[in-house]
DNA sequence: CGAATGTCTGTTGTCAACAGTTGGCGATGG
DNA sequence: CCATCGCCAACTGTTGACAACAGACATTCG
């Protein structure tokens, strides 16, 4: 009993419809990257496989097209898209933009809980690292960054940056001297969260933006091979 | 031959399928406030104004939900959305961080033609005011804007900003001494057009904020019925 | 008289079928 | 042997119909 209210309470009606529910599906695939750019998602076998109609694909299909995840080309089917090296260091620019807005925004409203949730999650990084948990590290290091948008209680910059983010999150570093990088990126956030704690909104935002420049400089001079999928 | 490949670039095969048809239309309508924000848009009686079946107006308005432009609440239809007053003003800073990354990036793309295309659209904007003509002076002001994410070749950039436009570009500003605002306005995109013809990228981008703000700052103390639609 | 409940209508969500188009594959001619 | 033309298969775009749900109204019971 207690556990069917746990979930009745997390989820009310955990995606009324149906294409919201393969929307989900397939957006989750695409960014596991269980679905890797260029899968044609043909309409027939995937209602077959997911054991709906066409109807409902071609909803959420539509959804993911509007997106940018996917691209139709008209009578030629859906493929998940692929970011060129030149466009993902593109969308790098307005996430630094994107995410200096934030952190400019969410300062000022930050509680106390909100500080020592930023210092857990850079403690939680360390702990990470120290058992080389890579995955697990780039999962905080996202709820690090994500805080600060949802703090920043700006409802269309938080759209925005999903949406960037959905485009982005694909995409990880594996080479470029990853251990150093990381261990310097821990340094930073340390950094950020300690601006934070004195409420200086304007050196945090310095700092986060030169946070946020360092991999897009070290991307500037590494070719697109350099920039694998996550797994 | 470069004016049969224009044409051809701005409207290959003017919209192939059905629904981007409805969706263009639809969007055209929701941005001239034809429908302004708060209309119901039900499925029936919109495929049979339109002469189409519910498919493609499905379609176009999950891409219109998708776009924000419109929200539908499951099994409850679609309604035009509005902007509150404090919705409008996140996305208002939004705005300004998106154009003042696109300066930035714009000013050492700028050719000498793009200069000259500046100049002529403040050029332009004299004469409109010159002639009261102040639907033409926003259009020529959505147009300086609009340039630097053009010339700023960042997709993802041009991609939001479009999107934010979108939600944004219903709204305009009627009282709170639209006159005299808007000959500072003017003074100030001349200003900014100073920092472009000299390639000063800092100069300009700084400029361009503070050009942004000054609405930004009027709005921060009307209330919400200031702010009304246009026409 | 007020509140709860049952019905009823209008709408959306979903499905299966039809038609048009695209791209590939093979046949034919040079 | 290669290029061109025409056919074929598969897919998408579109349609109309069916079923389920949300809200409104009227009815009934406390």
């Amino acid at each position: 009993m207690a556990a069917r209210r746990d979930t009745a309470a997390l989820a009310p009606v955990e995606n009324v419809t149906l294409w919201e529910r393969v929307y989900t599906h397939l957006r989750e695939q695409i960014l596991d990257n269980t679905l890797p750019p260029g899968t044609v998602l043909s309409e027939v076998p995937l209602a077959a496989s997911l054991g709906v109609s066409r109807g409902p694909i071609r909803e959420a299909l539509g959804r993911l097209a509007a997106e940018g995840l996917v691209t139709v080309r008209p009578r030629r089917g859906a493929v998940v898209s692929a970011l060129t090296h030149e466009e993902f260091m593109q969308a790098y620019q307005v996430r630094e933009a994107l995410e200096t807005l934030a952190i400019r925004l969410a300062v000022p409203n930050l509680t106390d809980d909100d500080v020592d949730r930023i210092d857990a999650i850079v403690d939680r990084q360390v702990l990470a690292l120290g058992r080389d948990d890579i995955d697990g590290f780039f999962v905080l290091n996202s709820s690090f960054h994500q805080l600060f948008v949802d703090v920043s209680r700006n409802t269309t910059l938080q759209d925005m940056y999903r949406q960037l983010i959905g485009h982005m999150g694909r995409y990880q570093m594996r080479s470029v001297a990853l251990r150093g990088t990381v261990r310097r990126s821990v340094a930073e956030h340390r950094a950020i969260a300690r601006a934070c704690r004195a409420r200086d909104a304007g050196r945090a935002e310095r700092l986060l933006r030169n946070h946020i420049r360092v991999p897009q400089r070290t991307l500037e001079a590494a070719s697109h091979e350099e920039v694998v999928l996550k797994r």
